[in-house]
DNA sequence: TCCTCAGATCGAAGATTTTCGATGCGTGAA
DNA sequence: TTCACGCATCGAAAATCTTCGATCTGAGGA
């Protein structure tokens, strides 16, 4: 299976300038399987109050970015288990990490919440 | 606990007009416990393939609602399954139920996937 | 080289989810 | 009233997820 499925694919499934152009991609046509489980596994990484909490520390944090030993203590969990939950929002294509030194700085993946909210909003003003 | 948690509840949560007007909400500043609670709850109800079809089938039919006997075949699963996976969409906000005769019609709550998406969308345009 | 530290990975336990067949409930027709 | 139908609910089995302590790896300093 692959591993770095990201936002841009599933935006890439169902171009924006299809048929009709009134609505959300998700309520314009019946998704297929195949782009209904794309979409879901991006979803299920935002479905974990933990990982919901993660997303915004990191995006709050100065420079758009944070280590894991920033992040432990405010969601009140271990080390491991932060560093499993992060991993999950990177396959997902929520967050990239960057590895620098002993540190590992993690952040959020420039227009993947957009992406992912286009798919709820509808076209129309 | 409270069974109808509806996204409007999310949006009340962090009122659009905060403080700072650049992100959106997830990303402007760290979510606290109880609403990432909320916001995981909501994701989590689009966190399952077959959920994600059945809104989509849901939206895509015809008058925008569908009953329960419209969606056990496209999603090929039981119509026990389907109802399980109906009554998570409802308790999350994401769908009504109307009762009508023998039939019981399923279609996607107005608005409900704009505020969703407007929680992951920046609002500079 | 050796030690320390940040973080990933490895099992494993417990909780939650997904799914089904069986059954109950309410509606409308006979 | 009785029957058939649509759908919800009820266990229960299997799969998945969340979390942890223990351990491994890799980088930097002494």
């Amino acid at each position: 299976m692959a591993t770095a499925l990201a936002l841009t694919d599933v935006s890439l499934t169902k171009p924006a300038d299809a048929s009709g152009a009134c609505c959300a991609p998700l309520v314009r046509e019946a998704a297929d399987l195949e782009s209904a489980a794309e979409i879901a596994r991006v979803f299920k990484a935002l479905s974990d109050p933990t990982r919901v909490r993660l997303l915004s520390v990191i995006a709050a944090h100065d420079g758009g970015e944070a280590c894991v030993c920033d992040l432990t203590e405010p969601v009140g969990l271990s080390q491991p288990t932060v560093s499993h939950h992060l991993k999950l929002m990177v396959d997902a294509g929520l967050l990239t990490r960057d590895q620098r030194g002993k540190w590992a700085y993690y952040s959020v993946v420039p227009g993947a919440l957009n992406r992912l909210g286009a798919l709820l909003t509808e076209a129309t003003s």
